[in-house]
DNA sequence: CCATATTGAATGAATGTTCAACAAATGGTG
DNA sequence: CACCATTTGTTGAACATTCATTCAATATGG
């Protein structure tokens, strides 16, 4: 199952393991390794893109928010465009690392591995105000940029084949009559959704009541499945 | 019922039935009424922020879209920000105003009224690859400016609260056990997510499938009353 | 003729990119 | 180890471009 994650770009995240090595004295200092040099500015950019929004994310603000000079993204990143899409890919990579980490935790129980998809989603490491607002200010530009499109939709083809498989089983092991794609894509998407609910910051929704709403749905789809 | 939809700002649709009136022939001439060419701006930057997304959408870009010169803009909207709100203000109108007239129409029964709310969603003069790339333009943008957000999260509380109470009706006609509002955010935030894939233009997603998934929600959500 | 709408060029501010100068590490050599 | 040369990283100012805004001139309708 590890097999599938190797094929994916994880420089980013050798890059971070390495910061853990070098410990955070030498994060300040004149030289840095170009890796944790480079992941420095990509969290940088995250910072920016949560606080300002994508429009308004300017180069200044992320040399700043990295405390280094204004020239040394174009250094590290060729391009303003180069360096979001080096952000997005960190935050692809992060994200289906994160949880096929999960799924391959939860042993071989299908309903158990459902059941911590979808709590791999609320985890507060990816779940978090920044990066939620991060992810959404990219969403908001994907449609119109076709090189954000494959990486902006963070949950992936193989993500959505996973939850159809496990939903295939649940039903043959239930006895559920409905159409597992189109149950699946429900549940996708309801994840999704209330993503979209955190990242807005409306009122009503919680870390909390968002995994209350998603086992509830896990509870009145799959009802043999989960208590 | 139709009282509740009063109080909201209509300037635009008022302005929509006026170039129906006038008929579109006016639209290209020299004068046209302010509200006329003020909606003819306001479609154009829809279609802007559809094409080029937020952060590249420009007022020149706006102007040339509706066939006017570059400095109209500023005469009818006094900045580019006004517009932008304008713009939004209209989209937020034509959908609150889409879902009531839907809900009136439903009739009586609540089970009825909250199908008819899901095929709101994703009829076809909402629905459709253009607004939603707009109101997808809005989202990336609204966490970061507090004056959209109050308009970009196109379902409000109020909306939510009707979710809410015809859950409570139905929990109590059906017998069913789980708490209505979880089950409400489940809802409209699989509502959400769904618009959210078709924003995106993920393959599997079409607005019937969509519809389906939401139909296999309601009918596993409220056995009793959806088939 | 007056009020109003419209134009398009000028202006100025914001911002991505380039680059010459500088600093720090690296590595080879005596 | 000391010394220098080379590579690599970093800075900040200069540059060019894009774009929102302004406004004087012009056109239009009443």
């Amino acid at each position: 199952m590890l097999e599938t994650v190797t094929p994916m770009k994880t420089e980013a995240s050798d890059a971070l393991s390495e910061t853990a090595q070098k410990g955070d004295a030498e994060r300040r200092g004149r030289k840095a390794s170009k890796e944790v040099r480079q992941l420095q500015l990509i969290e940088a950019t995250i910072d920016s893109l949560a606080k300002r929004g994508y429009a308004e994310t300017t180069m200044a603000d992320v040399a700043d928010g990295a405390g280094l000079s204004r020239g040394i993204v174009n250094f590290h990143f060729e391009s303003k465009e180069k360096l979001l899409i080096a952000t997005l890919q960190h935050m692809y990579d992060e994200y289906s690392a994160h949880w096929r980490t999960a799924l391959q935790k939860a042993g071989d129980d299908p309903a158990r591995q459902l059941q911590h998809l979808v709590w791999a989603d609320f985890d507060r490491s990816i779940c978090n105000k920044r990066k939620l607002a991060a992810w959404l200010a990219f969403w908001g530009e994907a449609k119109s940029r076709p090189t954000y499109q494959a990486l902006s939709s963070s949950r992936d083809a193989y993500y959505q084949q996973v939850f159809i498989d496990l939903c295939t089983t649940l039903k043959q092991s239930g006895g559920y009559a409905y159409d597992p794609q189109v149950i699946a894509l429900a549940l996708s998407a309801m994840l999704e959704g209330l993503w979209l609910r955190l990242m807005m910051g409306t009122e009503d929704t919680t870390r909390e009541t968002a995994l209350q709403s998603a086992n509830a749905f896990l509870a009145s789809a799959f009802p043999k499945h989960y208590d």
